[in-house]
DNA sequence: TAGATTGTTAATCGATTAACAATC
DNA sequence: TAGATTGTTAATCGATTAACAATC
């Protein structure tokens, strides 16, 4: 909302980012949009906006140099120093997380993992320092912590989002299966399993139906 | 697009229902709008057209009656008998998953597993059976699962999603960080760790940029 | 009845799509 | 130049919001 530019819009130019890194990796050195819309599921014109929006010009002859726009989609993405992540909730989905992370963005990291539980402070989990939640706000603040994920259960995720607010995170993504009641200044991304299974089954089940109803 | 509702509807209603499930646990017999609303961050008119949507009618004094709610939603939402569910890839967030489902929905179940890996196939693993990629048409089709959850690495997501469909599959919830080519009449709920936690992360940054700015 | 909420229509908003001159 | 693609503006589309008569 504050410089004009949708989260959906940032989702886009994530994943381009990501579609351009394996066309490096293949040695190619530029695309033309819709190339990039193939690869992305997305309209030419749509990709056209959002490469714009991250304030870099293709040439109608050689469309978008395959380096340069990874790197200026970078600048606009990316926090000028490596940042830092907290995780609220050890369990299954906040380990396989941890995990998914280990290795992957080297500018985006998850440090400081959080539990009530106390058989879990003090271990390091794939990387991650475990504390309990009563060190919450001071690591947070130590660390520079700016961004956190929730993967409590649903009892603990409006505490521990709270928590987090209060020691100074203003962006979110929330795995547990409840709303968050946040201030507006704090950006939540929902990342809900079970209504996106119910969708998905919703829609598969409506698929056959379209069939059924063809015939 | 068949019957003229949005994925975000259903997505909605889908957390209306658990919603309306622990006001019903609190002993709680009607809701007005306003009160779901407040629950699910979304507007009152919002609810009350969603709830139309699924063809239940409240009362202009006392609002809608919880327990007819929840069951209209399910005659809307579910299948008329539970429904069977694929999951393909049994790494660290499948596992994670099929844990989270284990004894949640009833009338959602994730009934097999499929992986690449011979040593996981036989196994059972959070009450799932798995299999090995061979095995998933003949699996698919002797079960009548129509949905399926990738959670196979970017490499494998495109074979897998592929397997699927051409076993009769519709529906899908991807979790591998690429985007998959599939027919239109197959939908697709992508949740993509990496977008999501760029996403916060970016607007996390911008919210901090705004309060300098403020200053 | 009076009052609050409902279903439903009209106005608004934002994003996507289509179109097109400018460019190499 | 001719041709394809770019940046950018206008038209379209869909969803959200506002408004309001109907209802209990």
């Amino acid at each position: 909302m504050p410089g004009s530019v949708s989260a959906k819009t940032i989702g886009r130019i994530s994943l381009y980012r990501r579609l351009l890194a394996t066309l490096r990796a293949e040695g190619v050195q530029s695309a033309f949009s819709h190339e990039l819309a193939a690869m992305a599921g997305a309209t030419p014109a749509q990709v056209r906006r959002d490469i714009m929006a991250v304030g870099y010009s293709g040439s109608p002859v050689r469309g978008y140099e395959v380096d340069a726009l990874i790197e200026a989609i970078g600048r606009f993405l990316d926090a000028p120093e490596p940042e830092a992540l907290a995780l609220v909730g050890i369990g299954n989905l906040g380990r396989a997380i941890m995990a998914f992370f280990e290795a992957r963005r080297p500018n985006l990291r998850i440090v400081a993992a959080f539990d009530r539980d106390p058989a879990k402070v003090g271990r390091v989990i794939h990387g991650c320092r475990c504390y309990g939640m009563e060190s919450l706000e001071e690591v947070v603040e130590c660390e520079g912590i700016r961004s956190g994920v929730i993967t409590a259960p649903a009892e603990g995720a409006q505490e521990a989002a709270d928590k987090l607010v209060a020691a100074g995170v203003t962006g979110l993504v929330n795995f547990a299966p409840v709303p968050l009641r946040l201030p507006e200044s704090v950006f939540v991304e929902n990342m809900d399993l079970t209504t996106s299974l119910e969708k998905a089954a919703y829609f598969a089940r409506r698929g056959e139906v379209r069939k059924e109803v063809a015939r």
